[in-house]
DNA sequence: AGCACGCCGACT
DNA sequence: GTCGGCGTGCTC
């Protein structure tokens, strides 16, 4: 017998099958340990196979296997060849997709414990040894214990019942489980005739069903009945959900409806959890996978619903090579399981609603809310006003008075700006200076409370000059206000008035969030101060205000995108406020009243937005009527990059010429921001008319090798800095 | 990824 | 004359 190996090393040169000897107990899927140029390596088996082409002599055994059960199923090697040819990766790479990293890294294995019980048949004991008698007692009350626990109660008793006989040890695989004894009853639960028909239409529909519904809608009741349902056929399910929206307190819902049946796979959890989670999956002891992005690899077998909750979340497409797309992934392992995907959104991307409208997914919408209450109200102040009046702050009349309205009817706010640090940066008013990164391209941004200026890509910091480093100057200013400079102006502004502050500053560490927004929750501050990370959907009751300090920052974002991102955040954010008896309102700061995409938004009009964008969109041939690709080519060293840029031009131009009908532009250029992090970034920029050169693309690229400098392709790429 | 083989500069 | 630089090629 000999098995088709692919070795663990993700490098090109090694990116083919090795023929090794096996026995029969070899399996497609499994991984092994083999003799490989001169040392051991671990691969995976992708075929087992009678005959080798290989000549006999060279051929090697496997030393060992290093599962019992195949680590990858069949679905799972399919699922890797197809990505690994689609974004023209080594197939090492996608296969360690399909596997909790602790397992490569060989840190964790099952974990076992010595347990103890009675041995069959009469062992009598002296009545002397009261000792013993207390144990055989304790054991034939419980079955069985840990052998530990048992040493520390019944000491030497434990020993002598082992030697004689009496008690026998055996050892017994636990599971680390993350969320012992958060089990509680699952919640009564009818569905409205809204989420029946829903249900019904994502049942009876093709493979995969859009559900448009406004937050509030009760979507995430419809999926888990969905769910329900799969598995009440014998099947498995995958629920995928933006990394941020595994709360604590979402979790417990999960299980609370699921118990022990839902594995939970994300960043938070030791590296012994999540690999006992993903165990469970495997080993059918579990059989909804639940978790963010990566969970769409989760190992489970006969699939009979996958859901995308916020579908139009960016977390779902992975920034950092394979650069997948995990509804192409999802959408691979339902055709495959003959199942149906559900993507969901209040806000679906413009891209997944065009497909709905076209027909391609089925579309069901969702517009009222499950409690009848109507969303909050928006108001649009016009900055530029404020300015006209002296107003030279962060804060609008309005949003002041409201927020004082707010904190004295004991309520809470939440406020929200996407700029950390105390302002965008510091400016010299003499001469103009601009304070910039040394190892990046970028201004950097000053910060407060260690009075100093932080680079956001790199995150070096440097001393705060007390005078302009370029003209001697001494009137350095602060341009753009930051997260950290409001909170300082509303502890001047509402002294007593007790505020949190939530950005990567803030927030340390994996559950750091959860830290700040469950002090919020409690009720130790009235005023909540955050960035981006604040929008996602977590409900505070007494919330009744929110305040969008510059809709502008995400509106004027240089990206194809930010409209639409403005319009998903603004909607998100309104979702904040007002969610209990108290009705809730949003004030929108803006210098752009006028703005289309504010306006829709200030009136939850997802139709009216979809429109004019899409109109937008295909006027200036922008996704979903094309396809941007980027190619970028970075280095340390800024010759060989250029060289490979050049090389990676060549190729591309070639291409161009012999296919230009397929393109809207080309170009190659330096990078917006021309150094992150000590490394030149240049790129060719493309967009085509659709996906058809889009292989020969990564092709061209898949060839370029230089030293020292890295070449990747982007498809849509979420910005383009 | 490692590691060996192999062809050109500054040392004993 | 040799020691050693890392460019190129190979691993079933």
């Amino acid at each position: 017998m000999f098995a088709e190996v692919i070795v663990d090393i993700a490098h090109s040169d090694v990116d083919k099958i090795f023929d090794y000897a096996c026995g029969e107990d070899c399996a497609a899927g499994m991984r092994v340990a083999v003799p490989f140029a001169k040392g051991v390596a671990t691969g995976f088996v992708m075929r087992v196979k009678e005959e080798s082409g290989v000549p006999p002599e060279k051929i090697k055994k496997i030393l060992r296997r290093e599962d019992d059960l195949p680590a990858l199923t069949e679905e799972s090697l399919l699922l890797a060849r197809r990505i690994a040819e689609r974004y023209r990766v080594p197939l090492a790479l996608t296969l360690r997709l399909f596997l909790p990293a602790e397992m490569r890294t060989g840190k964790v294995a099952r974990r076992y414990v010595n347990v103890c019980r009675l041995a069959e048949g009469e062992h009598p004991v002296s009545p002397r040894a009261k000792q013993q008698l207390a144990l055989a007692a304790y054991l034939r009350e419980h079955g069985e214990e840990e052998s530990a626990r048992l040493r520390e109660r019944f000491g030497g008793a434990l020993k002598a019942m082992l030697d004689s006989g009496a008690v026998v040890s055996v050892r017994r695989r636990v599971l680390r489980d993350p969320y012992r004894g958060s089990v509680s009853a699952a919640p009564a639960h009818t569905l409205t005739a809204a989420q029946q028909s829903a249900v019904e239409a994502v049942k009876s529909g093709g493979t995969v069903t859009l559900i448009h519904g406004v937050t509030g809608s009760g979507k995430t009741e419809i999926y888990l009945t969905l769910i329900a349902d799969a598995l009440r056929e014998g099947k498995t399910a995958i629920f995928l959900v933006p990394e941020i929206s595994l709360t604590p307190q979402m979790l417990r819902q999960l299980r609370a409806r699921f118990g022990s049946e839902a594995a939970i796979l994300h960043s938070g959890l030791s590296a012994g959890e999540r690999f006992d989670e993903w165990m469970r999956l495997r080993e059918g002891d579990a059989r909804i996978a639940i978790g963010a992005r990566s969970a769409v690899f989760a190992p489970v077998e006969n699939v009979g619903m996958i859901v995308i909750d916020e579908e139009h979340d960016g977390s779902y497409s992975s920034e950092s090579a394979p650069r997948y797309s995990t509804f192409d992934v999802a959408r691979l392992r339902a055709e495959y399981n003959g199942c149906k995907l559900v993507l969901g959104s209040a806000t679906p991307s413009v891209e997944t609603y065009r497909r709905a409208k076209e027909g391609e997914f089925g579309l069901v919408t969702l517009s009222e809310r499950i409690n009848a209450r109507p969303m909050p109200e928006v108001r649009l102040v016009d900055m530029r006003q404020e300015v006209r009046r002296g107003n030279a702050t962060a804060f609008s009349r309005i949003l002041r008075e409201r927020l004082q309205n707010c904190l004295s009817e004991g309520n809470q706010a939440i406020l929200f700006l996407n700029r950390r640090g105390y302002s965008q940066t510091v400016l010299c008013r003499d001469c103009g200076y601009v304070a910039k990164c040394e190892h990046c391209d970028v201004a950097l941004t000053y910060h407060s409370e260690e009075d100093c200026l932080k680079c956001h890509y790199c995150g070096a910091r440097y001393k705060m000059p007390p005078a302009c480093p370029a003209c001697g100057g001494r009137h350095l200013g602060y341009v753009g206000t930051g997260t950290q400079r409001v909170t300082a102006e509303l502890k001047k502004m509402y002294p007593s008035a007790r505020i949190l502050r939530m950005d990567t500053d803030t927030v340390s560490g994996k559950e750091g969030h959860f830290k700040i927004l469950k002090q919020f929750a409690d009720r130790e501050a009235d005023i909540l101060v955050g960035t981006q990370m604040v929008a996602k959907g977590h409900d505070f009751p007494s919330v009744t205000l929110v305040g969008i300090l510059d809709a502008d920052m995400s509106l004027h974002f240089p990206d194809y995108r930010s409209g639409e991102r403005t319009f998903q955040l603004v909607t998100q954010v309104a979702g904040r406020s007002g969610r209990a008896s108290a009705p809730g309102e949003v004030v929108l700061q803006t210098y752009d009243p006028e703005n289309y995409i504010l306006r829709f938004a200030a009136r939850y009009d997802y139709e009216g937005f979809y429109a004019h964008e899409i109109a937008l969109r295909a006027a200036t041939a922008f996704p979903p009527f094309a396809k941007i690709v980027r190619v970028m080519v970075t280095g340390e060293r800024e010759d060989a990059a250029v060289e490979a840029l050049k090389e990676v031009y060549e190729g591309l131009s070639e291409l161009y010429r012999r296919e230009s009908d397929r393109f809207l532009f080309f170009n190659r250029m330096h990078a917006p921001i021309k150094r992150i992090q000590n490394k030149f970034r240049y790129q060719v920029l493309m967009r085509l008319t659709g996906d058809e050169a889009l292989r020969e693309i990564y092709a061209v690229c898949a060839k370029i090798k230089h030293k020292d400098v890295l070449v990747y392709v982007e498809e849509n790429p979420s910005n383009l800095s």
